[in-house]
DNA sequence: ACAAAAGTGTTAATCTTACACCCATGT
DNA sequence: ACATGGGTGTAAGATTAACACTTTTGT
């Protein structure tokens, strides 16, 4: 069968991490090509024998060596005919958390410069990306009220503080400390530790943990979490 | 610039209806090729000059000629090389609604057969497609309770107890009427009107209407639709 | 008069919101 | 002793859930 269609795909991945009570995006600089020396999102042409999964995947570990924590499809760019000058691409993106500490990038690779941005601090982009940045940090917000998936952007082991602040911050609101600690821990899907966490002043404060087993257990039994700010 | 990618890109609609308390979906019966006779979606390979969007509608056109009432990107469905087993191609999945008064079908083309199906009772399908309808039959439930989008299936004038069985059916719950009509019309976005549904027996029931404008209106001050059946 | 679907209110229970002070530590 | 962030309870208000009878029509 002979189909007569010259249209390429690429994927592409919007990764989020949180850092220093902010939003951050993982960007890198082409070194070579039309785009010579413009920040771009992760991303490049799917081969033909790979998913679009192991494409994300490949592309995120070639590129920054990241290793994401939650990794979703978000949505495919393909009403722009000539987002791509060059020829036409449509590029199916994807949508990346990760753990805060893992926020440590590869070694210097040869084709590519990779660095975390605060959200509110982006460069000019490539292409269509900053539009398609828009739609990821739209998507994470929403997300963020109706899935636990802030828990892929803290440590295995957090204060309930950098929960409250991700929420404030992310969400752009703000936060009653007492009701949402109550909603949260509602859920019984948080758990104290019998850990410290090492904070320069005050008193304090009792590291915390995500227990995503009992999450998925409730989940078989019609559970929805849900977190509002006001 | 050569990428040597040889990877096809097609669309494909799940089109949803609502007739004699039933969702119905729209399939086509391929006349030619090697899917020939066997039921499919609605789709087709993108053209390189048009957009995803123009896509969907054109093959909504030429194999069905139903207008939809409502329409949105799905799912890109990727992860299966061999999904077609002549050669890769990667559909983008579109979900569609169309009012139940329109569910009147084009003169057979000479290229398909289309017809609905009530969707407890839908045919083996070709591809990969039947997960596509379960993708797609799971956001038409969940999007049912936080966008009112039931009235896309509906005539613009209808019965309460057509939005209340459309609900029931398609969420695959009761409901209890009184509440159920108590959160809707607290709302303020469904209106009655003046005149009266013909109902074969039982006391005449008003017609009612969507008032979409409205909608928009709230929207934009944070306003929230939701409706949750126990 | 009966069958069939339409229409309608109240109460208890639950959930959400608003709100302010004491605690434990480091300097 | 003071500055800093951590930790906690209660009461009023809003929302949801449970529940059953009357109305209007056609036959």
């Amino acid at each position: 069968m002979v189909i007569n269609q010259n249209i390429k795909i690429a994927v592409d991945a919007i990764v989020f991490g949180f850092a220093n009570n902010a939003l951050h995006v993982l960007l890198i600089k082409q070194k070579y090509g039309l785009i010579k020396n413009q920040w771009a999102l992760v991303g490049g042409f799917v081969k033909d024998d790979e998913t679009l999964y192991q494409a994300v995947n490949r592309e995120l570990e070639e590129e920054t060596g990241v290793k994401v924590n939650y990794l979703e499809q978000l949505y495919t760019f393909g009403d722009d005919i000539h987002r791509d000058p060059r020829l036409r691409v449509v590029t199916i993106a994807y949508f990346a958390l990760v753990n805060s500490t893992k926020l440590v990038l590869k070694a210097d690779t040869d084709a590519e410069d990779a660095k975390w941005f605060q959200i509110d601090q982006i460069p000019k982009l490539a292409f269509d990306h900053i539009s398609i940045l828009e739609c990821a940090k739209k998507r994470l917000q929403s997300k963020l009220t109706y899935q636990p998936i802030g828990f892929d952007l803290l440590p295995k082991e957090f204060l309930f503080s950098e929960l409250e602040n991700l929420y404030c911050i992310i969400l752009e609101k703000d936060i009653d400390r007492r009701n949402f600690r109550k909603k949260i821990m509602s859920y019984g899907i948080v758990e104290e530790t019998e850990k410290y966490g090492s904070n320069k002043n005050g008193r304090p404060a009792k590291l915390f943990k995500f227990n995503k087993m009992k999450y998925n257990k409730l989940l078989k039994d019609d559970f929805q979490f849900y977190i509002n700010l006001a």
